[in-house]
DNA sequence: CTGTTAGCGCTTTCAT
DNA sequence: ATGAAAGCGCTAACAG
């Protein structure tokens, strides 16, 4: 048996479809008894009202969409991307939106767009000139940017390259010459180049450092590195194995270096005695875990709301793009000496 | 400028809707030289076909929805729940599918189901019986529970009630008398009791221990929580304020465990040592922090991958419901002597 | 107070 | 190979 419709409501009521569609959104246009009588046959039909009609006539959906270019496997295997969703969702609980988290499909992140029944997106680690996003420019669909570049559109960024910087240049000055760093791997599929958004950016600190400090910058000791636990743990432990001796690691970020952490342990490596360890984004895990990770911290959550307002924002037609500079900083906890 | 529409496209490409709708969905029945300047046309006004509308025909969105009562601010702060959706949408990868997070919106969770433009949900931690989620049976909408009670619905749990009183029998066995427990409190509005769903179920299982072993159960003793850290810390920090001198606690949760730990911290109360300390989950970072955690292991991975294959089955229509239990066990790390 | 009617944007038989 | 027309389920002018 299909699903009611709003027809099979008005026949079993004896009215027209348009009362029983007051009956639900306007019911003072309809007489209590009426309205009531109408109520009740749907609550014994189970009758809502198709969320999609509704949304195809009403033109919004009170979704937001949020895209990765990562399997949603890994996303949620990364405490980063929950403690974002944690600042989007606050935004969405204050506004009664869902939340519709998608990630390439068939191949395709354009599809994965195009398919999306939302109001706008929040599209992370992408730029806004990346060519699977600018259809949604061209269609007017309202989206920000997070940890990408942007010229034109709302973004929220973190200041990645001075503060990876920060981090290099502590590592630097502390003597460490030997340096393995565990940048991020191209993503995916959909960027074309390593050189892309924050992986850019955090690596350019990195090497910045190492050319004000005069060191040698060699492109063997930077690992291009899964987002994951296990994908530090493996480019840690690859690199270890294949003889490199690092007395230091930077790390991409924390999910990394806890991945870092694991490889160590296993291979009875003391950090920081005999490897200092820095990652980034500072999760929350980060000052929980044995020993606590030194870290560069930015404020996660708040990115997550900010990029959840602009939208918001956006979506009310309120449109000045901002493009906002989160501050970071180091954070120095027991992976250093 | 309102989004291009098919016929917008039509027109540009002096055709009918009919052969716009063919260029996309069914190009091998125009001839090449139609579909491409169809689609021509459609790439220069930046057109995609709306989602909506073509869900409205199709019959469905390739979207599912996950709903847990509680805001999705706290969902996302608990790594019991990115954990699950790791699961869950690992599943949603293999299919092409959208995993659309929802929380009751307007007080009410019915609501929130009505709203929603997906193929069907998993819900955490409601019973089937639940009066708002019952309508979504008469609607024919497809659902599986997760951590909930369910006799017809497909479902997914784990073995709560023997596996807290495993943990509730080591502290007792080990001689501990003044036990704290941090069960779940009443988790919103839309629960009207205590003892409902895993929340009873792990009580009971401590409760049961205590019977056993003979230990008087006191209701002061047991603490309801909110399922976050700071729900945690604040409930553990009010009892040791108050003057509650526990030498072993019991938390329904690991991250309610987390924030016990944060709260003697903060007071000196060392761990293991004056306090022995038991969670529930075994979240992936149980065995990261410091101490690690003892806790009683829950798959919490497959739990949610579990929970999108029955999904996924009864959106195609395949009726087997299925309630599956899985096993947990008690962990011993350093939380415990 | 209630019903008629015309869409929302798209897909899909059925003709031509 | 292409188009006309009906319809997915709902809302909202506009009448009466």
């Amino acid at each position: 048996m299909p699903r009611a419709t709003i027809t099979d409501i008005a026949r079993q009521a004896g009215v027209s479809p348009t009362a029983v569609s007051f009956a639900f959104n306007n019911p003072s246009r309809l007489s209590p008894s009426t309205v009531e009588r109408i109520l009740a046959v749907a609550h014994n039909l189970g009758y809502t009202p198709n969320p999609l009609s509704r949304a195809l006539v009403a033109g919004h959906t009170g979704m937001l969409g949020v895209i990765v270019p990562q399997t949603m496997h890994t996303i949620f295997a990364n405490p980063f991307f929950a403690t974002l969703f944690q600042g989007i969702g606050g935004i969405c609980d204050q506004h009664n939106m869902g939340m519709l988290t998608l990630s390439p499909r068939e191949e395709s992140l354009e599809q994965a767009l195009a398919r999306a029944p939302v109001d706008g997106f929040i599209i992370v680690g992408l730029n806004e000139q990346h060519h699977e996003i600018l259809p949604l420019r061209k269609r007017g669909i309202p989206f920000v940017i997070v940890d990408g570049d942007a010229e034109t559109a709302p973004a929220v960024n973190s200041d990645d390259e001075q503060s990876t910087y920060a981090a290099a240049a502590h590592l630097l000055k502390q003597g460490h010459r030997e340096v393995l760093i565990l940048a991020f791997e191209t993503p995916s599929r959909h960027l074309d180049n390593v050189f892309y958004g924050v992986g850019a950016r955090r690596t350019w600190g990195y090497q910045r450092a190492f050319a004000e400090y005069g060191v040698h910058w060699r492109e063997t000791w930077l690992r291009p590195t899964h987002g994951s636990l296990e994908g530090g743990a493996q480019s840690f432990g690859v690199a270890w194995d294949e003889g490199y001796r690092p007395t230091a690691v930077l790390a991409a970020s924390d999910i990394i270096a806890l991945g870092v952490l694991r490889a160590a342990r296993q291979r009875g490596i003391q950090i920081p005695a005999d490897v200092e360890l820095i990652g980034y984004d500072d999760i929350p895990v980060a000052e929980l875990v044995c020993p606590a990770l030194s870290t560069v911290h930015q404020p996660i959550v708040q990115k997550g709301q900010l990029a959840g307002e602009l939208l918001v924002a956006a979506l009310k037609g309120e449109i000045h793009p901002e493009q906002i500079m989160l501050e970071a900083r180091l954070v120095l906890r027991e992976t250093t000496r």
